[in-house]
DNA sequence: GTTGACACCGAAATCGGTTTCGGGAATCGT
DNA sequence: ACGATTCCCGAAACCGATTTCGGTGTCAAC
């Protein structure tokens, strides 16, 4: 019980070759039934484990995959990343594979990071995330040789392995129920068009907007960073037009809550004035006044997917374009969704709310 | 520039021998300068990086840290965490160590973990958090002689490494600021007692009511589950009470904010009527309305402290009982922490408070 | 009775580093 | 001039697995 079992002694013990062993324990055809089954034993019983250093460096590959963390910018905080995280390690654990988590703090600290990898392979792919729609990290991965799948779309990425989800359909969506409910000047706030999710969105929306019969050109938007802050300044914006929009598409929930506070802040209600949804699903919308009306995608099993996406193509059974994969996200009805209503904006100058509902509105 | 630089192409390259060459590396001392200078610049010139799993077997260590992900329950969704794992891989990649996460999905598994990660040792040292009161994983990794670090304390941590705050002192002090204001009945909605730290906690906040002079006995207090309809739950039983208190001391974050659901919905004004302050320093607190009142700890220099420590630790150049940190929280102020208002409780049945200011109050 | 075919296992090479040991050359002391 | 150090470096063992190759023994076939 000292010293960890290896190879060696369980051979001894049962007097056979460590060879003999090792072939027994991985289920060599030249090997015997009965040997197989003693062996088998002898290592059950010793609590034999293999030694992974040795093993993968016999074997060349690592069994271990990376996660490149999003940490530039301050806009890591989200919570979902942990949620992502464990996905992917619980998927690896099954197959016996880890995880180790990157942090480059600069993207020239990203890139020398990838060539070091190219170059020890103690780590054997990548899942990349916070794509951008020009995103160099594609194309130097490919030259390394690094298998990778991004979580996320680019302009680059046709013939690599990602998943993403339908951020387009998403805000296509999300922009009919605000137009169902019968709003007629829906508009967007927008993250920086750098980041190819941004890009999809917006797209989306002016999709959406068009379907709804809708004046494309006129329907107004307002780019902003990716932040409570970012979200209140861009409000803040959108409700100094002269015609001001009734509802809003924004580009995520931190932004959205941003943009509550905007809009509680001129006197008016989120929801009820402006109605308005987010895009994320974080947990903390519903917990808000009134609660975030939002769309989610499931984390968990996303982070699932990609390393099982990730390990196959390691493996190299599969070919990167054949790893693409498209999810949906789907609307969470909570509080700040309603139908437009009368007198605003058109009376704007004469309202102004400072009671509040008890309970946000109800979704219809 | 195909396959990755080995020890071996270098010597060649050179005319000496492999042995000659790594020691070279290594800045052994019978090395001639002359002669590292060149190995040194063919290295840099043909981009050489050693086989990390030759080198972790030859050296017998791993240079891989584990984190063991607080995953069992619905609790784990707080967003430091990404927090404290950014901290920690930055940390370690300064010293070129790895950071995997381990995601045990119960407590046998976790136990069967750490049995594997003893005989393979492919992972040298663990990070644990969420520590119970009592705590059977210090023990067993005690008798696996597995080197680690906890983040947070337990019954059976005196003569272990562990980073902690001195939750004890800040409740204390959330206390004291409660009273300061003019509270005099300072509630406490705790977590559940086999969390450590929710133990830590009540303690401080019975410290902090008897500081005040107030009777420590009748202060009310609830225990509940730590989420957020946990905290609405325990807050909605104190509203109920013949004597509410006037101030609530939340065990963490999202608990308040589930509290002040709680008083929102009996028709009051959190931070108005009834106080209350918050633990983490969670950036959302920020976001809501009114802002909430809290305690916050850094989290990524607690990630970071937590790897130097573990490294430390598996480096064998420190003892356990030397490596103990206890940190101080501290106070953030935002809206939900005001001196109490005059007619409430008293007159309960006669304020019926529909209407809200429109920021929140500012704490003095 | 010799020859194959087949089932089973051991010896040894291999992965790519680290480290021990010992030897040759240069330097030192006397 | 000769032995003793000191300074360098190479040969080889080692870490613990995997895998190739070859060599037994058995049995059926001719």
């Amino acid at each position: 019980m000292g010293e960890p079992a290896r190879l060696k002694v369980i051979a001894e013990r049962l007097n056979l070759s460590q060879s003999t062993v090792s072939r027994a324990l991985n289920d060599y055809q030249d090997i015997s039934d009965q040997t197989k089954q003693l062996v088998r034993a002898a290592a059950d019983e010793l609590g034999y484990q293999p030694n992974m250093h040795a093993r993968r460096l016999a074997l060349g590959k690592s069994e271990t995959l990376g996660y490149v963390m999003p940490w530039r910018d301050r806009e890591m905080t989200e919570s979902f990343l942990s949620e992502l995280m464990a996905g992917m390690a619980k998927a690896l654990a099954a197959y016996g594979w880890d995880l180790t988590v990157l942090v480059p703090h600069s993207v020239d600290e990203e890139l020398e990071l990838f060539q070091r990898i190219a170059r020890t392979r103690h780590i054997s792919g990548l899942v990349i995330s916070r794509t951008y729609s020009d995103d160099r990290r594609f194309q130097i991965l490919r030259e390394l040789q690094i298998p990778f799948v991004s979580h996320g779309r680019s302009n680059d990425s046709d013939m690599t392995a990602w998943l993403d989800v339908d951020n387009e359909l998403a805000f296509a969506e999300m922009t009919a129920h605000l137009a169902t409910l019968g709003h007629r000047r829906i508009a967007h706030i927008a993250g920086p068009e750098v980041y190819n999710f941004a890009r999809q969105r917006m797209v989306g929306w002016r999709r959406g907007v068009a379907a709804a019969g809708l004046d494309t050109t006129a329907a107004p938007f307002e780019v902003t960073e990716l932040s409570f802050e970012g979200g209140k300044a861009a409000m803040a914006r959108l409700l100094g037009l002269d015609q001001p929009p009734t509802a809003i598409c924004c580009v995520s929930d931190v932004v959205a809550i941003g943009a509550m506070q905007a809009i509680r802040e001129a006197g008016l209600v989120p929801g009820r004035e402006v109605s308005l949804i987010g895009y994320d699903g974080l947990e903390i919308g519903a917990w808000i006044e009134p609660p975030l009306t939002t769309m989610r995608q499931p984390q968990q099993s996303a982070g699932r997917r990609l390393a099982e996406m990730l390990i196959r193509l390691v493996e190299g059974t599969t070919t990167p374009a054949d790893n693409q994969e498209l999810v949906r996200a789907s609307l969470v009805r909570r509080g700040t969704a309603n139908p437009p209503v009368a007198g605003w904006p058109e009376s704007r100058q004469a309202v102004r709310h400072t009671t509040r509902a008890n309970s946000g509105g109800v979704d219809s």
